[in-house]
DNA sequence: ACAGCAGTTTAGACAAAGTCTATATTAATG
DNA sequence: CATTAATATAGACTTTGTCTAAACTGCTGT
């Protein structure tokens, strides 16, 4: 569990009134984490999240943190990002946009969606619908 | 460990071949797993390839599957695809080309890269180089 | 107030993918 | 054939995540 620091925490009024919005009764654990998650644009881990919650006073337990992040994720309000084999990041937002990731260093960065277009566009598979493009840009450090 | 038949395997001499070809000296186990892999484009997790080359007599050990798959891959005879996030998939068709991946089934299936195109390119981060793009298109299964 | 109840949280066991280490085996080299 | 370098192997270990059964929380109706 990685030890960050609290940053700036959205009011919470705010995210209490987004749980609502989505159907999600505001618990204590699940108004904690969404304070942490939506305090700016931000793609965590869960053992991130965990960190950080943990940090202060308030326990979160694991298991809360696993739920509380697949039910945001299922609700809509965060996106799961799927770059690293490892890990899923937690996108705080849920705006279309792609992504940077740097496999040197982990890093995980935004790629604004009017930066990128797709053209044409793949006919789907019979008997599905497309439930979203993800793009991703590989990096690595240039060494030189 | 799964249990997949065995499908038809590609000519030992033409993978081991291909294996001299990347640097990289063709072992029993190696060449064992080259020829499931590259007997037709597919995307197999290292599960799956374990599964199928324990399938008949003889038996590599999970250490050189894992091993073996990651030199591959290092070495440009397969490509990761990072879509699940609970395994990797080594694509053994390595042209540039995107994918369709199915989050109701797990099912992974390819799109050709004319299919699609990027039309606009972001500004890369200073310091990096981009190392290849990735496509996924999410489908889920229509429910009416 | 308070019993009852649904929804939520929790500790900790468990599972799956993958890595690591120390040893054994194999292959190449002189 | 003896020596050495490269590989392969078993199995312990790590990490991320899931599951289960028990405890807790906050309403609801009386
Ligand atoms: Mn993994
Ligand atoms: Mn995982
Ligand atoms: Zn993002
Ligand atoms: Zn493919």
């Amino acid at each position: 569990m990685e030890n960050i620091l609290k940053t700036q925490a959205v009011a919470k009024p705010e995210v209490i009134n987004m749980l609502k919005q989505k159907g999600i009764s505001p618990t204590q654990q699940r108004v904690e984490i969404a304070q942490i998650l939506f305090s700016k644009p931000q793609h965590l881990s869960a053992d991130q999240v965990m960190g950080i919650v943990n940090n202060g006073e308030q326990r979160v337990s694991k298991a809360t943190v696993y739920n509380t992040l697949g039910l945001f994720a299922n609700k809509g309000l965060v996106r799961e990002v799927i770059v690293d084999p490892t890990k899923i990041f937690y996108d705080s937002n849920i705006q279309s946009h792609h992504h940077f990731y740097n496999v040197d260093s982990g890093e995980l960065t935004d790629i604004h969606a009017h930066t990128v277009q797709l053209n044409s566009y793949p006919e789907l598979p019979e008997g599905t619908e497309a439930d979203g493009v993800d793009i991703v840009v590989r990096l690595r450090n240039k060494k030189d």
